[in-house]
DNA sequence: GTCTATACGAAGATAGAC
DNA sequence: GTCTATCTTCGTATAGAC
């Protein structure tokens, strides 16, 4: 009945919750939903997680785990090559993170890109700070690589930029960024991808902000 | 015991939603914490609205309507200055109508513009749809100026670059471009609306997109 | 016409027996 | 580790008071 087979209760709980809150938000999605999907019992999400919360914690360490990783082996590869990466550079490997995951984890690198672009908008100040927490590692050799592309800018305008860049691509792969009003299906296309580079990377160059 | 003293029951309850929304998102507000809020009775919801989503259906239309009129405004008056006005004119005006509605309504300017932030990134399909319907009106008009002060670029890159500016701008004004992992309160400042300002400005302007 | 009191069934999360 | 039971809270419906 599931397509997750026979992995452990826990992680085919894992799973079944990380696609249903990508879909549906934290709040929208029910615990007997995600038992069921995962083909589980009521209970079982209390008994190996302790509440709601603390799966949607799991689930969000989890990715996060996924992306921190290949983040940061992305910009290990950009500063082999050259010691002071170009901001375009920078803002491709930040980007493509969700592309390359879906190459090496399958189906479930959409799943995870949709997901974690979802919780970004959560408005529960809780997940707000887990998520920040789950960021920082990553953020801070992003931070500084950018500021040494950028010396010009000031820390707070640098670290400004990279927020919004972090926003808009949870927006982007949280299909929100995809047009407005028509049919349903909002899977951001590869041409977007590209068009986010472009924009970012001039976001980024822009003149410091007078004032 | 509420901010809203006496206006009809109907009102008291668009204000408490709008609010509530705003702070806790579609799924996670109660209609009894709304009620409760509004010092009205759980069925009047029902009755006024015919259901949460008709409620909320209300507080949308109501919360664009104010952002459509004051944007729609403040294009004329750029348009009346300079029949072409710049890309930083027109970003700046769309952005700034935040701020504006602020001066005009006190303290709901702030609680519309956290409101609208976070209905775009609502998850449920029906709202998205919702949501880009009320957008259209002043959509139209600002995808038509910003073409025009854009000719070289197509009008698919040209709409792109305006949705990931609705989408920063509900990131701005939810709170959500505010630092990550500190304390908590995330008013947007002065400061982060100029460097938006900035950042869009340079993002519109950005050479098109190879490919 | 407005609004209140109250009830209903479905779905929520968690705790305790197994 | 799992299942059943329980107790809460949800959204909605109804019947009638002002």
């Amino acid at each position: 009945m599931n397509d997750t087979h026979r992995a452990s209760t826990r992680d085919r709980l894992l799973d079944a919750a990380e696609r249903l809150f990508a879909e549906h938000g934290y709040a929208a999605t029910s615990l007997r939903t995600v038992t069921v999907a995962a083909g589980a019992n009521v209970a079982a999400v209390n008994y190996h997680f302790g509440s709601k919360e603390g799966l949607f914690r799991a689930v969000v360490e989890r990715a996060m785990a996924a992306v921190n990783t290949e983040r940061l082996r992305l910009l290990a590869e950009l500063r082999a090559a050259r010691s002071v990466p170009s901001v375009e550079e920078l803002v491709r490997a930040f980007v493509v993170t969700g592309a390359r995951i879906v190459e090496h984890s399958g189906e479930r690198g959409m799943t995870i890109a949709r997901f974690l672009g979802q919780v970004m908008s959560e408005p529960d100040p809780a997940i707000r700070r887990l998520f920040g927490a789950q960021v920082g590692p990553a953020e801070g050799q992003y931070l500084d690589a950018l500021q040494s592309a950028l010396p010009h800018l000031s820390p707070k305008e640098v670290a400004f930029r990279y927020r919004a860049m972090v926003g808009l691509l949870g927006l982007h792969q949280s299909g929100s960024l995809g047009d407005l009003h028509p049919g349903r299906p909002v899977t951001p296309t590869e041409g977007d991808t590209e068009r986010l580079v472009t924009l970012l990377t001039a976001a980024f160059l822009a003149p410091r902000t007078p004032g």
